[in-house]
DNA sequence: TGAGTTTGTGTCAATCAGACACTAATCGCT
DNA sequence: AGCGATTAGTGTCTGATTGACACAAACTCA
């Protein structure tokens, strides 16, 4: 018998590197493995509300202001010891959280670099991270989405880190800058700033209007591997 | 009951204008509809196998040598009067064929132009369709996935022909010849050339391997909708 | 032969990305 | 108070790319 299933990929920035909410299974199959959080659509329920809800559940994340997008639909007929589960991912941005694992069924849910998630993952949610980080990636070349990893103000150094941390290389600070600040719609200023540990006070920005980067923001490393262009499992 | 759906959304171009491949529905629900084509997913079935099936089944194409890629999952409890079915959407990229609606069950199968099909299909059909135009339009702009829309070899023209009809706005052919023949990979010299109905014969090409485009040919109008970047249905 | 049409090369100015010099503002330390 | 260290922000320069367009090339048809 088919059921049907979400996942969630729930990516973050700490301590600059980007982390996924995992889970330590609490039942067979993969007992005591790291996986996705998820579980299964229920009966007359709405795929992304099923998204929401499991996202509330297992980690006590109110996705209803989180950017939360359809990532693909994963359906190997053998990915699921217990028989045939097909699984629809999503992808979710989340700031960096002060209590993320705070939740009433979430005692097990902790963030967890990438590098060390990769190849541990329980089922096939090691192709999830894969296919959910690349996207990420894309993301930041051509929306705002940037911005979603960051709390309600920041500065434009932690959107840069957020760029670094995200594609894995160092940006230019100053170019950086320069790029941001003349994309209208991007970042708005607060007026404030912030006072660091060293250096010069930062000034403070919100989110723009702006959803889509035009022109882009594009890595100058490779670009998208064919992988991610056509996702299909 | 839940059960898994396949929908096909089969992109070419024809006589100057982008258009989809439907079928009449023979049966209730929609009985007399056009929709898009598509089919259960059957026991033990890879999620792609069942779309490769569904291809020939309905259609006649044999999707060994086409573009296929998933392309969104549509899952509103209230999309099919049957009961509860979610569909995986598919794109597909065929070029123009000489004999598309031949087939077994296709008999039923035509081409209609992306405008003519809008607002017209069955089930959610018509956001599954906005979605397939669009992921193609983007697919043109960062891929080299208007070769498909091709046959075995083809001018610069036709390619150009390609963009201009599925991103529906024209194109500059000297500038568009600089950039893809400057594309390293894009396109490669078959060394003949096809003598036109009028003006001077053009160099035939053949696909390269890059599947990449870097830089990107970017659009100039407007760019992505927010919906697009954010499919969830 | 000449008009018409499409292909293909070249030019030019405006724009953009990357590299980097330099100033500003704050810290801790002496 | 002064100095070095560190991060923020502005400005400059160069090379690459884009969009607009002139013009030559190759062919058909009348």
């Amino acid at each position: 018998m088919l059921r049907l299933a979400v996942d969630l990929a729930i990516l973050t920035v700490r301590n600059n590197a980007l982390h996924v909410l995992v889970i330590t299974r609490g039942k067979e199959p993969f007992l005591g493995s790291l996986a996705l959080p998820g579980g299964f659509l229920r009966a007359g329920e709405d795929l992304r509300a099923a998204a929401v809800r499991e996202l509330r559940e297992e980690t006590g994340l109110d996705g209803r202001d989180m950017h939360l997008e359809q990532l693909a639909t994963y359906g190997r007929p053998d990915r699921d010891p217990r028989g045939r589960v097909v699984s629809v991912a999503y992808l979710t941005i989340a700031p960096d959280l002060p209590a993320p694992e705070a939740g009433s069924d979430a005692a097990s849910a902790l963030w967890v670099p990438i590098s060390k998630a990769q190849s541990r993952l329980a089922f096939d949610h090691d192709d999830i991270l894969r296919d959910a980080v690349e996207r990420a990636r894309t993301r930041l070349e051509f929306t705002t989405l940037a911005t979603a990893f960051c709390g309600p103000t920041f500065t434009v150094g932690d959107l840069r880190k957020v760029y670094e941390v995200v594609w894995d290389q160092p940006l230019d600070p100053r170019n950086f800058s320069r790029k941001v600040l003349n994309t209208a719609g991007f970042i708005e200023a607060t007026g404030q700033k912030r006072i660091p540990q060293l250096g010069r006070p930062a000034a403070l920005y919100r989110r723009g209007d702006q959803q889509t980067l035009n022109p882009p923001i594009l890595r100058s490393n490779g670009g998208p591997e064919l992988e991610a262009i056509s996702v299909d499992r």
